[in-house]
DNA sequence: CTGAAAGCGCTTACAG
DNA sequence: CTGAAAGCGCTTACAG
């Protein structure tokens, strides 16, 4: 649609032509002004009980709904929140939404979802500007300096599992204390040679849940095999089949993830593997599905829900400070640590409390 | 920040100030006209090309982006669409929006979700306009007559797993027929008394499956006995126990979803009772999780991600066409029914073939 | 309490 | 090829 409609019918309403009606053929049917439509609609200055009626009598007639993005051309507001994603595979980011979700509901904030397809769609984070309220963004993959050159200036935003990015508000994991918390585990049941499927190697998270188990490792006297995987599934899958087949020696594996342990699971106890007893496992994230395979996944538990509600609260946070502060920056709070703890379950051996 | 900008020094550009450089910034450093801003950064025109250089380095020096809401309103296209979910639990959801995720990147359409917390929620609907270019909606647990009262008017939109709307392109699972299928084969593995693990009185999809199980149980002349559940997995596991209990005679269960299957899968193996030996169990959805547990769910397969993706596709199909017929409706295609069919696995008896 | 007007940051016929 | 101007649909100081 053309900003001017040069040929149309000069008589013609927008409500005629089909097209939705606007503040003005509200006011034009109420007899008001565009000013009074649009006080009635925000009821924040007072009007008079008739202006009101009329107003919301000739909205109701023309099946008026305020445009939202004039809206927020008008206000500096949009009442969205991107939310940046590596991937929507797996429970992680079903729980990650869905504890955002809970958040940005609350507060009625819509949630524009961007996918980074390993890369792809980072030019797409500019176009942002003036389409939402601020960022949160998790990029685990992404060197920080590429990503701060692709996002928007002067856009408040939140770093979930990032390189840290110097003057936001980084969210991270310690992924370190909790692999090795699992390793010390492991190697406190017993364990002398572990096989860790690590995630993908330019992965922040993988290199740090790397790190952490070698620590354990080396701490508690066990050796430590790295095998690459991808945190899906059929990584997993391939390092349970060789262990099963003996081309892999181990006696326990430590996934960086837990679709990874779960590959791995089913695949030991599809080749007759003993699980704890022969190859015990362990993994990272716990998901809502560790508990649900046989036997149940010790995992190191991450509240992934409350992880993305607190982004979501921190953000909105950081936004209504910008408002109030009305001139640039934000003050970004003092960056946050998430400490993981480990849920041992039946796929690993019990050790000796007291 | 209010429209006009009285109080602020004339001469401070937004770029100044801590916002973002607007092309009129741009414009005025290159020593040219908005207009041809404008042109050099959207492409179409020609321009030539020292201007073209002279705009990108004034852009560039200015760190310049373009105000997507701005540009929107010109242009009557947000480049994002709305997807209206009931909730997000579980990973029938995840799902979903991956396949549409899948779609939408791909054409480069943001994804703006609504979640709609048991109704609450309906009246940010109309809030959507201006803000998406159109809708995927999935409430089977609401009225059409409300949801229709809510939807904003000349929205394009795609009803998915819905009570149809007229005059709008509806996607729908066939839910009887899956139900019925799962059934059967329940039936024909020997069950005679069925327990079904329906979903909540008022959805949809519910309903239709508690149909689709009761014809087929009358067919097979087995008796089922329903519970209303609630699609979380707590529902299964208390129907599960009572299986076990002996308080509920069942020699197989069905369940209006997964989750539900999962929860009295669980539930019946922890109290010793042989799957599917002694009772057999089937879901409906077929999420990944399914194969996953152990014994691995027979379970009613939708692929979930396609469908999802097909109805973004839909929609912005229906975009196009509204947007090349410029004045009115769209053409909404005709209606879709997608056919699930029965995936086997563990926790039923194979019956024979052939 | 109410209205006229300017402004939000873009795009695009229209006329050079 | 380029610029001046109108327009997208709102909101909000400002002056009654």
């Amino acid at each position: 649609m053309p900003p001017a409609r040069p040929d149309s019918a000069p008589a013609a309403t927008p409500a005629m032509r089909g097209a939705h009606a606007t503040i003005h053929d509200v006011a034009r049917v109420a007899g008001v002004s565009v000013a009074s439509v649009s006080r009635v609609f925000n009821g924040r200055d007072h009007v008079r009980a008739e202006m009101r009626r009329r107003v919301e009598e000739a909205a109701a007639q023309l099946g008026y709904v305020p445009h939202a993005g004039a809206r927020s051309l008008s206000m500096a507001r949009t009442g969205a929140i991107g939310v940046v994603l590596p991937d929507l595979h797996g429970e992680f980011f079903s729980e990650l939404l869905r504890g955002m979700d809970r958040e940005a509901s609350a507060r009625r904030l819509g949630l524009l979802l961007t996918v980074l397809h390993d890369g792809r769609g980072l030019d797409t984070l500019a176009a942002l500007r003036g389409q939402v309220d601020g960022l949160v963004v998790m990029a685990p993959e992404l060197d920080p300096d590429v990503l701060a050159r692709y996002m928007p200036r002067g856009l408040a935003a939140v770093f979930l599992a990032c390189a840290p990015q110097v003057g936001s508000l980084n969210m991270r994991i310690d992924n370190r204390a909790g692999a090795a918390a699992a390793v010390a585990h492991l190697a406190a049941g017993g364990a002398k040679r572990i096989v860790h499927i690590s995630g993908p190697a330019g992965n922040l998270d993988a290199q740090e849940r790397r790190a952490g188990a070698e620590a354990a490792a080396a701490e508690a006297g066990a050796t430590l095999s790295v095998i690459e995987g991808d945190f899906l599934e059929a990584s997993g899958t391939m390092v349970g089949e060789r262990v099963a087949a003996g081309t892999l020696a181990a006696d326990a594996i430590f996934a960086a993830n837990d679709m990874m342990a779960i590959g791995a699971l089913v695949a030991l106890k599809r080749h007759g593997v003993a699980v704890p007893e022969q190859v015990a496992v362990a993994g990272f994230d716990d998901i809502p599905l560790a508990r649900l395979v046989s036997p149940a996944l010790t995992s190191v538990a991450i509240d992934i829900a409350a992880m993305g509600a607190r982004a979501v609260a921190q953000l909105a946070a950081q936004i209504a400070g910008a408002r109030e502060a009305s001139s640039g920056e934000a003050s970004t709070g003092a960056d946050e640590v998430i400490v993981p703890h480990l849920m041992v379950r039946e796929t690993t051996r019990e050790t000796d409390r007291g």
